[in-house]
DNA sequence: CCCCTTGTTCGATGATCGTAGAACATCGAA
DNA sequence: TTCGATGTTCTACGATCATCGAACAAGGGG
């Protein structure tokens, strides 16, 4: 798709606290976070926010440079993931608690799943 | 001492999950956060940051206002601490985590104590 | 081969951020 | 009361950010 120049993904070794807290400081991304908390993989299009294309793909690529989800491109469509054992690695329970966190505040609703690819 | 209007603490059920996230996604503030770990009150003016004076206070403002530390002022000096309690009872674990891998990845080393009121 | 779908990238815009220096306010001390 | 120390606020600047729409690229389907 789109000048796909196969996005790159950061190695676990490379995430760095201020960046993973930087993606995570943002309503929408932490709403991708949470519905990508489940473990399961996700098509892009399934994603719902109330924002442009994109600008959703500017969120999605803030967490894949942060090294917080993985983008896999197959066909025309990308599906996404949430790389939570490299999150876990490099910083124990940060994702815990921003998940129970933006469960229990309600962050992150705006994200939502609907139609489309699984 | 400068305007000094009775700085404004959020109180404990105040404290949002994403005021408090970007207020940790930065070098200088979770050095702030490192110094001030131990419990211990610390004088403003101990405060070692290679910053300008008026970028520290700023920053302190932000922890401040995101609820993360308290200022109290005596006399013509500031007294800062860490209101770990509170963010605990808010976002219970997220201090020790980000804590814990600011040590391990020296975030904030260049945030010291130095001579100064204590 | 043409077109439709799917995301990305580009360009632009308004907002926020980190930073510094200068001015200011407040308090204690001389 | 005059002065020095201590932080805060003001103003300004460059950088980054979230956002959008439009243009674009890459496949798949007809």
């Amino acid at each position: 798709m789109g000048g796909m120049r196969q996005a790159r993904h950061p190695d676990v070794t490379e995430l760095t606290l201020v960046s993973v807290l930087t993606a995570l400081s943002d309503p929408i991304r932490v709403g991708v976070v949470r519905v990508l908390s489940d473990g399961r993989e996700r098509g892009w299009g399934e994603l719902r926010a109330p924002v442009a294309k994109s600008t959703l793909s500017h969120h999605l690529r803030v967490l894949r440079d942060a090294g917080i989800t993985r983008t896999r491109q197959e066909g025309t469509r990308c599906y996404v993931t949430l790389r939570r054992d490299d999150v876990e690695a490099r910083f124990p329970g940060l994702l815990d608690v921003v998940l129970a966190a933006a469960h229990a505040d309600d962050v992150g609703r705006q994200v939502e799943l609907g139609a489309g690819a699984s």
